[in-house]
Parts: structure tokens; sequence; C-alpha cells
DNA sequence: TGCGGAATTAACCACTTGGTAGGTTTTTGA
DNA sequence: TCAAAAACCTACCAAGTGGTTAATTCCGCA
């Protein structure tokens, strides 16, 4: 969102000056495509309900993006970017200086806190990665992909939780892992429907909780909250979040 | 699928008798209609295709079913008729004869396992429980009831396996029949991406053992299999199941 | 056998879809 | 300042969308 991020299309962004005006028209496309995927899903939505939101011709948003498949990818790698920054470093950079385990847990903890307070981009995930199930969507890739890093980066997670707590090996760190990825996806689709009925934060704590993964507790769980979103500095319209769950 | 449903639109089967030519294609449609739709989601399938597939003009189609959301709503519910007709008698009939816990338990995983092996209509219900987020979808009211009512009554169903295991209240049912229902959601998505890296039965299985809910266990689990499809003889060309957990 | 209603169709409607072609305006950097 | 390049628009395309209408074919029953 917001200001400058790539320079030329897919490349990195320009540090300090000002963005051209294509990069600012990119930016507001991609802004405007979040928020519409995000409401009705990839198939529902036309690229000329996208332009019209951005300001400009559906020809217009195709100068700027070869197609419609193309724009969701990059719907959904600009937030992981912005998201998972942290978590996940080896989802951008496959170098990965993780950090310690106790920190992830808190960043986990604190993304899934942030996701109940915004439903566009939940919303986004739910939708697309559902479609993407089609081998045939252009984002199937991205989704196989996707699951396969978080399912084994969780794992580690756990694993090292379960170390530091000295809770052994009683549990395999991954099945703990497809289960914790798949709860915070399923939450998710049932938040949608019923937002009050279903507490996402609460029902994923006490999960890790009784699995021994959770530290002492306490009013420590969700401070720091918003501190990690760093440079992208979550202006926006429609929402944000959603990035690691989904 | 099969043989005769209902006799006249939205009215009960009629018993013994052939099914007239009008009965017969509209299960023929309907047959198509879920094929399709558990492949690419509702939005991305068109009425002739669903037509062509059934052996029909998409204007034919338009004569058994007044739109297209109709016939996904149709096609939704006549799966839960055909899957939930045991597990949870309220969603069709109001006058609820429970089975008994013990019983009940077996048939949810009998129901798990019998997804792992139909990707069909578990995609059916994953991708439309996710469009249908959409308050405006035609689904959406479906959904959020079904969730609503399955979330109470699987507390029901938990609360039961914990007085039976003596396990006391230490947990709140409520809280873990949010869990499980997520769960089994959010599994689908990730088995349907990568079928052989997402052992669904088994990570529900040791969901529930973990908290002590599962008997003792052994050889008797999914014994009985299929006995419970009743009327519905289960033949049709896709797939079945999906009915309950999404 | 014949008749009435159900089933089905071809043709059409107004509208939307993603994408292209070619020309015009605006930015940008020298 | 000025020209090259990038941005953008109008107009168009072929293909599809859900749905309607009016006519035809078929089925089932008396």
């Amino acid at each position: 969102m917001s200001t400058g991020t790539g320079r030329a299309p897919y490349g990195p962004p320009a540090e300090g000056a000002r963005p051209s005006k294509g990069e600012r028209t990119r930016a507001r496309i991609l802004d405007a495509a979040a928020a519409l995927f995000s409401r009705s899903g990839f198939n529902a939505v036309s690229l000329r309900d996208i332009a019209a939101h951005a300001g400009l011709t559906h020809a217009g948003l195709l100068h700027h993006f070869p197609g419609k498949g193309r724009l969701l990818l990059e719907v959904l790698e600009r937030r992981d970017l912005i998201d998972a920054r942290e978590l996940f470093p080896g989802l951008l950079r496959p170098g990965s200086p993780a950090p310690e385990p106790a920190r992830r847990l808190r960043l986990l903890l604190e993304l899934v806190a942030r996701n109940s307070r915004t439903p566009g981009l939940v919303a986004l995930y739910a939708k697309v990665s559902a479609e993407a199930t089609d081998p045939d969507h252009p984002a199937h890739a991205y989704f196989a992909r996707r699951y396969r890093y978080l399912r084994t980066e969780l794992t580690g997670i756990v694993a090292d939780l379960q170390r530091a707590a000295g809770a052994g090996d009683a549990v395999d760190p991954g099945v703990v892992a497809g289960q914790l990825l798949a709860l915070m996806d399923g939450l998710q689709t049932q938040w949608l429907l019923e937002p009050e009925a279903v507490p996402m934060e609460a029902l994923v704590r006490d999960f890790l909780d009784r699995l021994g993964l959770l530290p002492a507790d306490g009013a420590e769980a969700t401070d720091g909250l918003e501190a990690g979103d760093g440079a992208g500095t979550e202006t926006g319209d429609g929402a944000e979040a959603g990035g690691v769950s989904r």
C-alpha cells in the first residue's frame, strides 16, 4: 500500500526517491485489486471493476499488468512481503536468519489477532486459496508452495517450543504444525461468516496452551502489537493481514 | 445422485414408483452441477456447461431450476440429505432422535475418512463456503446457518464424550467443537492442494485422542463404513462426501 | 389412439468478460 | 526546451454470461 514499491515491473523498490507516476499507478491498482478480490474472490471480479476503483481504464490497467492472473499473484506476493517479513523470512529470502522460537510464537499470535481486526485480506486468502485448489487456477502453484513451506516452517517452530518447554517429543511436531495451520485456516472461514461467534485468537491460543506450548502467559501476550509491520506503514483503504494463515 | 429424489420441485421424493422423465433429468442436472461446481466453484461454472454435461440445453435446464443460485442450493441440500442423515438428524428434521455419543463419534470419523477418498465434493464445499462468505452470495445464509448448527451440535457431542470418558469439563466443549470444525475445514483445503502430504483422518483422530475423547481405540474404528448411506445409494459419477465438515 | 401438459429447443436479448490495436497525452530526463 | 518513452484512452473484438420467448417435440394417461 501507500507509497512506492517497485520501480520497474517486478523490479526491486526504489528506496528514497519519489516514485514515478507509473509506480504510483501500479500501487493504486494493487490496492484496488486487493480490496475487490477480498470482497468477491478472483473469478467474480473484473479488470474493469479494478481499473475503475483505481481511477483508470481497464486498458490502462493492462498496460501495467500483463493479465488478470498475474495481477492476482502480485497482490498475494505483496501481502506476504508486508506480513511475513519477520515471521517467515525464508518465504522471501531463502537464506533464513530465523528469530528465536518464543519471539516467533508471539509474532504468530499477533498475526492471528491482527487478522481478527481485518476481514478484508483474510477473505482474500480464504477465497483465493479455495479457488486455487483447481490445478488450472493461476495461483495454484503459489498456494501449493506456500502451504508446503508453512508446514515445514511451523514444524520447526513447534519443535523448538517443545524443546524450550521441556515437553519432549510427546507429540509429533509435524502433526501439530499441520493441525495448527488447518485450525487457523478453518477458523477464518467460520469467522468471516459469523465474526462474533468465533473468537479466533482465543481458540488458537487455547489449542497451543493445551499442548503446553504457551509460555508463562500473563499480560505480555499481545504487547508490541503492530510493531512488526515496518516499512509497509499499513495505510491502504481496505484492510491488512491475512498473510500467513491462509 | 442416482435415482429419483423429488417429485415436484422441492417436494418430497416419490417412494416406490419409477421416476418421471422430469425427475430423472432433474437428478442428472444436479449430478452434473455437483461435479462441475466441485471442479471450479460456483462463479466459474456456467449454466451452459452444466446443461451440456447433463445432456440438454441451458434453456432446458432453466425449465427445471429457476436460476443458478437456486441450483447451487439444491446441490448442497441434497448432499446434506445423503450425508448427514444419521450424524446430524436435526439438520433435516428439527425433531432430533440423536444417536448415542460413541456412535456419533464413530460416524464423524467415518465421514472424515470417506472425505479422504472423494476430492470432488470436498472441493465443492471448500470452494463454495469460501465464496459464500460474501453476504450477497446465494448460499450465504445456507452456510451461516449450517455452521451455527454444526457448532452447537458438535458441542453436544463433545460434552457427551467428555462425560462418558470421565474427563469432566477440563476443557470447554464449545471451544473444542469450534476447533474441531475449523480443523476439519482447514485440513480439506490443504489436502486438496497436496493430498499425499495431509493425512486428514489421522490428524483429526490425533486431535481427539489428545483430548481423551477417543475410546479404547483398536480396530473397530472404521468398521461399518459405508453402512450409513442408505437410500441415496451413492451412485453418481463425480464423488461423494463433503457434507458435514464443510 | 389421441390429447393435454410437460419437456425441450433454437433463437434471441442485453450485458459482461479478458484482451488487442492504434492513437493521443503526459512524464521524464537530458 | 524538446524529444523519446512511458502512460493512458477510445474503440473494438470474439467469446461468454444468465435469462426470456415462442415454438416444437415428447411423454403419460384416459
